[in-house]
DNA sequence: TCAAAAGTGTTTGTTATACACCCATGA
DNA sequence: TCATGGGTGTATAACAAACACTTTTGA
């Protein structure tokens, strides 16, 4: 008689193409859907080594994050997982990049729903967006990138005021030139401990 | 031969008692350590319906806020819940409300260090505070309770002007004498909604 | 030498904090 | 009438936004 059906592990693979959020899709199927990776989860397996191996695995190196967004309703109980893959790292084989949906649908819907709104929610409590970038990057990139996950445009001196006094990036002795324009300095992802100095209440998001 | 073990569904019950944070805790056991109530998942049960199922067939009465916090690993799978339970509930026989342990230890350990990160993390976003309180209350009791979870003293005047700036309670027409001193006005929870402004870019909380 | 993008100093407006004070009640 | 907790107005400080500007490159 059959058993229970295993829990399933999937993986929601986030990377930056073209200036556009993507998540990494496997390869057949219908090509206007996202199919994420997935796999059954062992008996006896930890999640979180579970999810990492198989984020390895899938992309052929290790994520430069990984994160548990929760459990789901599949056809089996299935436990999603947000992945950070560093800009420019190619879709590995039988996968490819597809543009991040904007109103998913299909069975996996509520999974990337949930992957994009904790991608939004960790961005001031954890560096992700220092994950999606290489270990080098301008500080135009860096904003553009906050514009692109906060969907909103951001003032330029301010965003890097703010950012200076964070203490969270370190010039490196590098610059880009990008085709016409002046160069941009090169910095890199360095935090310096400092005092968690109390935040205001906000009840500015409460419904 | 057995078959897999089935997943579990686990509830942090969350409430205040004498001004301090409790959890529900099953009576029996060991005494110092806390016991949440568990429960086997059905193969092809909803987890947030068999959850939200559950919560009201533990408490006696539907809770006043419930959201998912994740998967664990404990002896088998288990999607923990965050409860919340309105101020002044009892616990339901067998049970009882325990302090909220600071260091917890124990197999659900993890759940209930999870649960209470989520809480507040949650408390800028969702109304959990609001869920806590009775339909009525001081500003005294709702800043006592943000000062609890946030762990930091508010400032009175601050905390009541951002309150009313965010158009999130209105006053009722009755007063509460508590002992000596001026009688406390009673608000009401009652979110307008208001066009949601952006918040700056917070870089304080990255590490 | 012009367009384009990087980078910076100054001003302005908003908002949280701090302080001081008044109000209403029980003892 | 005094101590206690509720409640509020005003001043100060911190900071984000806006504006204006300089710098440096490719075409």
């Amino acid at each position: 008689m059959p058993g229970r059906p295993a829990p399933n592990l999937a993986l929601v693979c986030c990377t930056l193409v073209g200036g556009s959020l993507a998540v990494l899709t496997e390869d057949g199927g219908d090509r206007r859907q996202v199919s994420l990776p997935e796999m059954t989860l062992r008996a006896d397996a930890a999640l979180d080594d579970a999810a990492a191996n198989f984020a390895r695995a899938t992309l052929g190196r290790a994520p430069a994050w990984i994160a548990q967004i929760g459990a789901f309703n599949e056809t089996t109980l299935t436990i999603g997982y947000l992945v950070l893959v560093t800009v420019g790292t190619d879709a590995p084989a039988g996968h490819r990049w597809a543009s991040y949906p904007k109103q998913p649908t299909g069975p996996q819907a509520p999974l990337l729903r949930s992957a994009l709104s904790a991608l939004r929610e960790r961005l001031d409590r954890e560096p992700v967006a220092f994950r999606l970038l290489p270990a080098t990057f301008t500080l135009s990139e860096l904003q553009a990138l906050y514009e692109l996950l906060l969907e909103r445009r951001l003032h330029k001196a301010s965003f890097r005021r703010t950012l200076m006094a964070a203490h969270l990036v370190e010039p490196t002795d590098a610059w880009r030139s990008e085709g016409r324009g002046r160069p941009a300095q090169l910095f890199r992802y360095a935090p310096r401990r400092r005092k968690a100095l109390p935040r205001a209440v906000r009840f500015e998001s409460l419904t």
